[in-house]
Order: C-alpha cells, then structure tokens, then sequence
DNA sequence: GCATCTATGTTATGTTGTAACACACATAGC
DNA sequence: GCTATGTGTGTTACAACATAACATAGATGC
C-alpha cells in the first residue's frame, strides 16, 4: 500500500500503524500489543511510543471516550481539519469526518473568549444506521 | 447552598458532589477518593458509583480527555443542552460552555448518515486567556 | 413476613499509561 | 577517525484509572 510515505516512518511506528490499518476499526494499545507480539513487541511503552508519533503526524487519531487508537481514515492526511467521530455504541463502529462549520463556532467561541484553541476532541455516541435498522 | 434539591441524592452522592462543587474544576475519581476519606470513604467503587449516578442526573460531567469529573457549572442543570469543554493545558482550568450552534451541525450530520445520536463529547484544549497573557 | 430494589462496604483484580535506566544507531562537527 | 547529540528501541517496575464479585443494610410494596 505505501500510504503516508511522507513521514519515512520506523520499524515500530510501520508495525503499529499496519495493525491499525488492517484492523480498520479502533484497538486499544493493548490490543495492538498483543498483535504485534509475533513481530517482538514485549511491552506497552514499544506501543505507546510509535502511537505518540503517528498521533503526532497526524495518521492516527486517540478516541477519548474509548482510550482507543484509529488510523485516519483520509487517503492523504496533509492539511485536513479537524476531525470528529461517531461511534457507534452497538456495533463498536467508528466513522471519521470532518466537521469544518461546528468547528469553526467552536473556535469562534473561544476566541471570543481569548482562549488559544490547540486541538479539538469531537466523539458523537449513539447507534449507526445499521444497527439501528436491526434492531 | 441546596442547588439540585430536584434529585434527593445519597448521602455518598452528596458527598461527591460536594467534593466537586468546592474544588471549583475538575477532579479524578481517585482525588475524590482521597478528599472523602475522612468522610469514611475507602474504596474506589464508593466514588465512582456515586459518580454514575450524578452524571446520569446531568450534574456531574466527565472529561474523557482527563480521566476526571466536574460539577456541572448550570445553577440548574435541568434541560440544558450538549455541554462543550474549554481546557487550559497550561493551569488545568475548565470552562463550560453550551454551543447549541455547533451541536446542532453535528446533529445535522448524524440525521444525514441515520446516526441515532446519544450524547455529545466535545473537548477543545489549548490556553486560556490569563495563560496567553502571562506567558 | 418476605420479595424486591437500591445503596453501600470490601476485597481482589483488570485495564490503561508512564518512569527510569540502558543500549543501539545515525549523523554532524571537529 | 572519534565524540557529541538526537532519536529510536528494549526492559523492568510501577502508577493511575476502573470494574467484578460477593456480602450487608435499609426502604418500599405486596
């Protein structure tokens, strides 16, 4: 696939990003962990720190509300907004967009307010289509 | 003080709560813990069970993005909207806010994917105004 | 009385995240 | 070359956050 070969990442920050990509969901650190004990990851701190970088970068995003990891769902992560979630409280599933006109209130308000906004957590929790459709 | 008289809490709800309306920002559920036990408190699940129920009555917040909780800043919390969060990472201030405008665009977007929404999470860090200004 | 519901107390355990220290490797400057 | 510096890595131990499971107590409704 060679996505994001922007940021030349390591051997680490490759292996935990692949699992987050192939898992094409949320996995918590300890999940990840446990994926990558077959290619020598022995600790949390060997997962910890390649998902610090690639939050950093940008290809990956915390889910708050989970204490989870996900990959960024944009084919290039250059330059996007900030993003918001929904999660879907059935299914586990999470749907990444990016809410540029709530965003934009929102940092309106805070400088309104003289508040230098650094970053945005948006997580909407309810239940998905389908699974609303379900049952 | 008597604000919230509408909910007839427990004695160790009534506790917790007023842990959190004294401190003024927000707590961790172990910070309770250590505040009440002189109160008799000896356990975690004392606190946080007394948490469940204040955030079920709306008058208590979770910050998922601190591990902590807050006494909600509405003199009464009854029917107010999505509350929005503005986190000063530099004192550890917490502002509240309700930007109906905002969530409502969220909403919009939800309806539009037949995303049943539940709650809200909305977190912005950054610095607050007196932080800016002294630094 | 007694069934039921909620709140509570307690012990133990599970889950999530970091501190501290050591080592390997690259690269820039001398 | 060789050393200083920065980053990535490996490992042990631990801190911080949260819940499972089981027991007890009090109120309410029949």
């Amino acid at each position: 696939m060679r996505t994001h070969a922007q940021h030349e990442l390591t051997k680490n920050q490759a292996l935990v990003f692949g699992s987050l990509s192939e898992a094409g969901g949320p996995l918590t650190a300890y999940a990840i962990l446990d994926l990558l004990r077959e290619d020598g990851f022995r600790a949390p701190l060997q997962v910890y720190r390649a998902l610090d970088k690639l939050v950093e970068f940008g290809i990956v995003h915390r889910l708050e509300s989970l204490n989870a990891f996900v990959a960024c769902s944009h084919k290039d992560c250059t330059g996007h907004g900030s993003a918001a979630f929904a999660i879907c409280e059935k299914c586990g599933d999470v749907r990444e967009f990016t809410p540029d006109d709530a965003v934009r209130l929102l940092k309106d308000w805070t400088e309104s307010q003289g508040f230098a906004l650094a970053r945005t957590t948006i997580e909407l929790r309810g239940t998905c289509k389908d699974c609303v459709a379900s049952g």
